[in-house]
DNA sequence: AGTCTGACCTGACTGC
DNA sequence: TGCAGTCAGGTCAGAC
């Protein structure tokens, strides 16, 4: 579920916390899985005693440079969290991995669904040099958005949501800035006009820096749920124009909001603001939620 | 090259 | 009230 603006909502308040500068000086790891690499026994090993030097986003990864040369990276796919905490206080069942800060304050791993993972590597670049440019970047530019759509033929939808092609959007904010640029989900990437990429490509960074200043979106009240690192859920959710408004008017043309299925994803869609593709193809009917 | 499926997991929700 | 079935914000590997 943390998409770029919760992730960026994450590492913005840690460092709030100051936690650069400080030392992990325990680990306890109580799902192995959750360690990506290296084994979970190696990672508590390692981790202990190195000093955060600074806590940055890449993509949809957390990314903690720590001392002697080691990143630590964090993934937390559909319901992962980090709690900040003191120490000592109960741990609940869904915490995964705890990182005990300067003796005094815990950093905590939860994830309900235990999809998220942690990464301990002295290469980060090998897992980050996999990722596509970052939207928010001054090198992510209109022109260069027109080019990278051009040079394949995929569903406009799920290529937003391949983090090869770009890093940090997932089903929300892909939803929000194709309604907000007009375009179908199921439209070829290389039949785009170039207004068409340069509007997406404005909408793209609208939506992201709306949910980065709204602090992230949290729909519900599930234990999936978005809640940042102070306990707090993100403000996001009332700005939404179109994900999960199934049934509801569209806020631009009053036409009823439908969900359809792109790609084995749920998605949302005005059917007049946004033109299926005249190839015929008609889109997979699914009931609407 | 692009698309689709299943796997990884638990909890919330729906319908009977 | 309780149970079974379905679905969910992400990503990857493997088959076609």
């Amino acid at each position: 579920m943390p998409e770029l603006p919760e992730v960026q909502t994450i590492v913005d308040q840690l460092n709030q916390q100051a936690i650069v500068g400080r030392t992990i000086t325990a680990a306890r790891v109580y799902w192995p899985k959750t360690i990506a690499s290296p084994d979970p026994e190696q990672f508590c090993e390692t981790i202990t005693g190195l000093t955060a030097r600074k806590l940055t986003r890449r993509g949809k990864f957390i990314v903690c440079q720590l001392s002697k040369g080691q990143t630590l990276l964090i993934h937390l796919r559909m319901s992962g969290r980090l709690n900040w905490t003191a120490k000592g206080n109960a741990r609940n069942k869904h915490e995964h991995v705890i990182l005990e800060i300067d003796q005094t304050h815990e950093l905590r791993f939860q994830d309900t669904r235990k999809f998220g993972r942690l990464f301990l590597t002295q290469a980060p670049q090998t897992i980050l040099g996999r990722l596509g440019p970052e939207p928010l970047d001054k090198t992510f530019t209109g022109r260069r958005f027109l080019s990278m759509l051009q040079r394949t033929r995929r569903q406009i939808k799920p290529l937003l949501l391949d983090q090869h092609f770009l890093a940090g959007l997932g089903n929300i904010y892909v939803d929000e800035a194709l309604w907000a640029a007009r375009i179908h989900p199921l439209r070829t990437s290389n039949t785009l006009t170039a207004a068409e990429a340069f509007a997406l490509h404005r909408s793209i960074r609208q939506v992201l820096r709306k949910g980065i200043m709204n602090m992230g979106t949290s729909l519900g009240n599930g234990q999936g749920n978005f809640y940042s690192a102070n306990n707090r859920p993100g403000k996001n959710a009332d700005q939404l124009k179109v994900f999960r408004r199934t049934g509801r008017p569209c806020l631009r043309c009053g036409t009823t909001i439908v969900r359809r299925m792109v790609a084995q994803r749920s998605s949302h869609i005005c059917t007049k603001c946004q033109q299926p593709p005249c190839d015929g193809k008609t889109p997979k009917k699914r009931t609407t939620a």
